[in-house]
DNA sequence: CTTGATTCTGAAACCGCTTGCAAGAATTCA
DNA sequence: TGAATTCTTGCAAGCGGTTTCAGAATCAAG
């Protein structure tokens, strides 16, 4: 709204350089003289410079932004990650930009599409539901690194937790508290997570040679009211159960309301176990045990690996693992 | 990552027009014979122009980008917000990129400056904490539009809800059902809403003839550990109370696991209001009556008036409200 | 004191798009 | 029919950096 900018041609007249000059002090690609080189860092501080980020995006071809795809499904755990992202890159020179796949019908195209024509260094996809085919589509376009998604042949570029493990360790966990007939409370049919998990359910019972009751299994859909609806089904349907384990919290609040509703008791009748501790679940009554996972971090190591691959240079990344949160929800079966 | 892409010259070339004319169709600046507009318009369509963004704003000082400064102070409110804005923009020219007041110590200023740097179009600011110096000094750099936060003088350019009348009508709900013993579980001492559903709760309980009862206030800090707290607290001493209104949801569970602790039941020994209607309340158990807050439309809405300012348009400001959302915490007192 | 190698440095050519300016074409008014 | 307008359009000058290239300056070696 007032007065103009100063460039780096100002920089280059007060320090007594040429423009060449003051822009190979600020991006250090060639060797400038001692004296010359503090004259222009002086220079810039006295006047404040700040690069125009649209002239050096259009002489460089590069953005120094990041752009992030997020995809709500209803968990904070997505969230979660978002903000690990941000995190990280809060002490880069690369800020992100976000686009939402929720919206459109073919939003997650639509979504990269945006961002790639925001001319995005790279671009990290937050469990999006992209088919394998766009993926390679984009992949020759821009560097890309998958969040909380399991890619074969992108083990580089992907970062997700062992879902089958986490839900494994959740129905081992009322497995072992003497448990025998545990419901599942399943996630979005062909969401991956959703799976996995019930794929772990399904292998703590057989390896503790527990029979598959599949009326035990519900479907669910990540929100709240198909945890209220799995359950009341269940107690409709008079089946009985001892347990129940629920691919994420949110389902799992919706099942405890649901016993609540009836009077039954948890932990005392009914032992309850979540998954993705969100912030929440450690103040639920009873508080929630749970499957707990690292998104925060997840999302920092993720851009992390990001800015690694825009550099080209090499990083990590650190196994990461969910981990079970034993609250006051589960109990030895009556 | 491969081959080079199409620019206003490859159109103009196939189009048979100079690039200017081509400049003009895609932004409507000055009117184009019909024919060649056309001609302009398949070009695009067959080489699947993209224009380069950096060229654009270098040459128009636009970038058609609009910052958004959020502050997450333990309430899902302001990423509800960040999404109702996110919406609205999605169907615009508009992206936003996003910056966080969280981290550093001048957070602020810094998300501040560093979003300017990227040279937005606009800022919106969540309820930031920024002085009204600061604000006055960005003003005159860019548009900016505050949203959960009131600023004399601003009344074009902010967007908040009427929290005294929020914390009003939360009392009044309980005084309503006969409570007279009403504990407040506030919020962050100095942040404003918190002063003003203080405010509220204050009032409604005078306006009932009902003498305040200072211990009955306690602090807190709008997470739920500190709702445990508080609680706690109030039992320790032996303070008499049959309902409480919590500053916000998070609070008012932390408040509800600590009856639950104690086997105080809710609502028929105490009644709970919390504040913010967050997704997890309609699951509490029991479900927690609230004050709903339109957090995403109040992101739409403050999109929209930044999109508005930026076309120098006129725009509305709806007069948007909290409501009262009873549920099961709340009852009559014993 | 040359000569060839090594550093530094500035000039100038872009990067792709917007926009002021002026000229040509078309239309209108006397 | 000629002059005055009104439309359209292309040219070319930026916008503020980056980067290639060649020349100047410095240095070690011959």
């Amino acid at each position: 709204m007032n007065k103009k900018p100063i460039t780096i041609t100002d920089i280059a007249k007060r320090a007594n350089v040429s423009k060449s000059t003051v822009s190979r002090v600020i991006n250090n690609t060639t060797p400038v003289h001692e004296e010359k080189r503090e004259a222009v860092l002086k220079a810039m501080k006295e006047l404040n410079f700040e690069p125009n980020i649209f002239a050096r995006g259009l002489a460089s071809g590069q953005s120094r932004t990041i752009g992030v795809m997020t995809q709500n499904i209803g968990t904070p755990f997505y969230d979660s990650i978002a903000q690990g992202i941000l995190t990280r890159l809060t002490t880069s020179e690369y800020s992100p930009i976000f686009a939402d796949g929720r919206w459109k019908a073919e939003a997650g195209i639509v979504a990269a599409e945006t961002l790639l024509g925001r001319m995005v260094d790279g671009l990290i996809i937050v469990g999006s539901r992209l088919t394998e085919q766009d993926l390679a589509a984009l992949e020759n376009r821009v560097p890309i690194f998958l969040v909380g998604r399991e890619v074969d042949r992108w083990e580089r570029r992907c970062l997700f937790l062992d879902n089958v493990q986490g839900g494994y360790d959740a129905t081992k966990h009322l497995i072992d508290l003497g448990h025998r007939r545990i419901a599942h409370i399943a996630g979005i049919k062909d969401h991956q997570d959703a799976i996995r998990r019930e794929a772990g359910y399904r292998r703590a019972l057989e390896e503790a040679k527990i029979d598959i009751d599949e009326d035990l299994i519900c479907e669910g859909s990540f929100d709240g009211q198909s945890g209220v609806e799995a359950i009341e089904n269940l107690l409709k349907r008079d089946i009985k159960f001892t347990a129940i384990f629920a691919a994420n919290d949110m389902m799992a609040f919706g099942a405890r309301l649901s016993l609540y509703r009836r009077g039954i008791k948890v932990p005392q009748d009914v032992s309850i176990v979540g998954f993705d501790d969100q912030a929440e679940s450690a103040f639920f009554t009873p508080p929630l045990t749970t499957i707990q996972q690292p998104a925060h971090e997840m999302g920092a190591v993720a851009a992390n690996a990001m800015l690694s691959m825009i550099l080209d240079e090499d990083y990590e990344l650190p196994k990461l693992k969910t981990q079970v949160v034993v609250r006051d929800s589960t109990g030895p079966p009556r």
